[in-house]
Formats: structure tokens, C-alpha cells, sequence
DNA sequence: TCTTCAATTATTGTTAACAATATTAGATAT
DNA sequence: ATATCTAATATTGTTAACAATAATTGAAGA
């Protein structure tokens, strides 16, 4: 006999770091270009240099942080042509996932994803606009898992998780990133098993957010700050 | 002034390291379920422990390698369920991919497409099955790179390689994995700058090689080498 | 001959000290 | 006051020794 799943317990560990560290990102508590030190970070997570350090290197293969020689790791900032990439990106992903998740989707499915709209609708009402954002790219993340595919599931969520950062940096400051009654209308088109609408109305749904955009006016990089401050 | 690129050194390196060890898996030199040890890899690229460590950290964060504790790296199994998952993944991006490039492809890109569809059918021809894999699996990182999308080339980068793991492990002995011919009906469908074209023709493309996958046979997993050859 | 167990060996995982680099603070000069 | 250079500090990068675990070998017993 052989043991099938060999259990690695410290990395479980890990994995709830990046993970911490992710989710942080998505809800904008960490914004663009902030720095994160190991000390910190060892100190916040109670861990050791060398795994703080592992997680760093994750994160950054995953491009979320950027790993800096001798500088140390900070949030990803992304350029507008990455902008203009990772949305070119779900827009080819993401209407075949709706397509997909409405040919698989059980009626548990739909229950849920109505429970998490109504969330969403609480807190787009209440102004709470972190968690607005977090539930929002959620609800993506959810489309994957009904589809039921790991693969696109992990790339889904990378490209969710830099979405938040997009925003962060070129969202405009009034409007929410994702309308809820367009995440309405694509439950109901999932309820209807109407793949080829739920995919229509994905890309609209995209497009809404990519328009919302300001890509061309140029932000201040996370190391421009003296030039920033310089005129007042 | 500022230095406005920071050139880390150290890190080419590693890059350098993490290619080759992919490259090494896209032309089946390296076998799924292959160990690799840390010192003989330490030896092979005459870098310490640590920089090989974080290499295969970067692998395993790609599912190139799998990392078990205390056991080291592993060139990765993909299970059936992976493999249907990732030729799922394909054809959910790659058809949209094969259009953008349609849209976008310059002539410099055809003649360079063109030129590589030779060299395929050069290797083909000679029998050189590892040329032939390694050629058809960079024909569609080729399309990506057309299409100008880093986020996607990334993407498509990593379930190419895979694929060559998935053939290593699920493929009819004899038969090679992309047929090159419809590499040049997609070819021929980007000059004539038919998106539609060339999308149906790569979803044609990906369910042939799909097809001709064995996934129900059981593969003797690497650790089963045992009662493999028991019965012997 | 085959199993089982123990001891050895080899490999991976971790830690802590050290080296290299970047950042900051302070002093000097314009 | 501002700018520039230098010294001090803090942070990251690397190394090597050590600890923990797994793989191997060999011996003893069935």
C-alpha cells in the first residue's frame, strides 16, 4: 500500500499567505505600488523570512507583486497597454467560461449565484465599495467553478485579481467597477441555459467595465511621488 | 534622473534556467513523473541550491513540475481529468486567439509563419518526432505572439507545454500530434485575413489532437513502477 | 526466497549569520 | 535654503551549516 495524497502541511500554510495576500489585493486594501517588506510581512504572518520570501516569488509569477532587485517586492502596477491586455483577454475567455458554466449549471448552481447577487445588491447599496468589488469579481470566479474547470478557473481569478488593480489605478472614482443587473442578466441567462446569450451578454458585460476605463490619463508611478508633491 | 528599467541580472539567469527546464518538457527530454533532483540540477547549470529552488518554485507554480515535501520535484502527471481540462482551456482561448491573429497578422508574420510551417514539414518528414512536437507546439505560441497579447501568450505558453506532457502521457504512439497541414489552412486562413476561418479551423485542429488522446488507458503512475513490473 | 526491520545514506527543509545593495540622515558647501 | 556628498542604517540577497525526512542497504527471521 502507498499513501495517495501526500499532505504537505507547511505548504498549506504558504498557500494561505498568498492567498491572504491575494484577496488584500482584490479588495484594494493594498493599493497599487505599495511596498511590501519581508519583516513585515514575517511579522504580520508570523512566519519565517524564507517562506514569506516563497510566497513572494508566487505572487510575483502570478503578477500580482513585482519583484525588484535588492529593492524588495511591491503591488503590481499595471501599464495601460497590460490594462488594454488582460481585458483583451477576458473578453476571450470569459463569454466561452459564461457559455460553458450555462450548459453546467445545476440548479444548486443558480441558487448560489443568486444568493451572492443579492450580497452584492446589499452592498452596492450600503456604499460599501471594497466589498462591492470583492463580491463583484467573485462572481466570476463563481462562473468558473460552475464550469467546472480548474485551468480556467486559476487564470480566471489572476485576471480578476489584476482587474481590481486596473481599477484601482484608471477605474473612474464614482462608478463601480461591475454593474449588478448585468450580473443579473447573465444569471438569468444561465436559469434559461441560454449559453450563447450568457456569452453575449459576458462580453457587454466586459466591455462596460473596460469603457469605464481611463486608460490614456497617464498615473503617477508609485516612484513619482516627488514629483508629484513638488508643486504645492 | 531615474533609471527607468531596472535590469536585474540575476533573475535573466534564473529565467534562462526555468526556459530550459521547459523546453526540456515540450520536447519530452523530460519524461512525466521524472525526478529532478536539486543538486544534479544544481550541477547541470552550475548555480547554487538556492536559485535552482526557487526555479522549480516557479515550475510548480505553472504545473509544469509538481513539488511533493520532502520528496523534491517531479516533472508533472497530468491526470485524464487535467488533460480534458486543459485541451478544454485550449479550446476556449485559442479558437479567439487564431482570430485576433487573423486580424492582426502583419505580412513579415505570415512569411514567418511560413517558414516555420517548412521546418515542420522538413522534421515530419525526417522522422524527427521530438523536432516535430516542439515545432507544432511553437506554431501556437507563434499565433499568440501574433496577436500581440502577452497576458494570452503567457497563458497559451503554459497549456502548450503541458499538452506535450498530456501527449507524452495519453498519445497513440504512432501518430504525431499536430497535423501540419492544418497548421497551413490556418496559415492560409490569417493571409486572407479570415478571422472566423481560422478559428473554426483551430477548433477543428485542437479536437483532432484531443481525439486522438487515449484517456481512458490508465498510465502506470511513476510511482507504480513497481507493479509494473511485478508480473514480469 | 521473500519479508520485515533497523541502520545507514542521501536528499530536502530550515535557520541564522554574513555580504551586498539601497535608503536615509546628517554635514558641508554653494 | 538648496544641493551634494558621505556616513550610518535598514533591507534584501546569499551562503553554509544544521535538522528533518525519505530512500537505500543489509541483516535477521519466517
Amino acid at each position: 500500500m502507498q499513501k495517495n495524497i501526500k499532505n504537505i502541511p507547511d505548504d498549506d500554510k504558504e498557500q494561505a499567505i498568498v492567498e491572504s495576500i491575494y484577496e488584500a489585493v482584490i479588495d484594494q486594501r493594498l493599493a497599487p505600488g505599495t511596498k511590501l517588506p519581508e519583516a513585515v510581512l514575517c511579522e504580520a504572518f508570523g512566519v519565517g523570512r524564507m517562506r514569506i520570501r516563497r510566497c513572494l516569488l508566487v505572487l510575483a509569477s502570478r503578477e500580482v507583486i513585482e519583484l525588484q532587485a535588492n529593492r524588495g517586492a511591491f503591488v503590481a502596477c499595471p501599464t495601460p497597454k497590460q490594462a488594454r491586455e488582460i481585458f483583451e483577454a477576458r473578453l476571450c475567455i470569459e463569454p466561452t467560461l459564461a457559455k460553458m458554466a450555462a450548459q453546467r449549471a445545476k440548479p444548486a448552481d443558480i441558487k448560489n449565484l443568486e444568493k451572492h447577487l443579492m450580497k452584492e445588491s446589499i452592498a452596492h447599496n450600503a456604499g460599501d465599495r471594497r466589498e462591492a468589488i470583492r463580491l463583484s469579481g467573485q462572481f466570476h470566479n463563481s462562473l468558473a467553478t460552475i464550469a467546472d474547470n480548474q485551468v480556467l478557473l486559476k487564470t480566471v481569478k489572476d485576471l480578476v485579481t489584476r482587474s481590481s488593480l486596473i481599477i484601482g489605478m484608471f477605474g473612474s472614482s464614482g462608478i463601480t467597477n461591475c454593474r449588478d443587473d448585468e450580473h443579473a442578466g447573465i444569471i438569468q441567462a444561465l436559469r434559461s441555459a441560454d449559453g450563447v446569450l450568457a456569452a453575449e451578454l459576458m462580453t457587454g458585460h466586459l466591455n462596460h467595465i473596460k469603457d469605464h476605463l481611463q486608460l490614456d490619463k497617464p498615473v503617477a508611478a508609485a516612484d513619482d511621488l516627488l514629483s508629484l508633491f513638488k508643486q504645492s
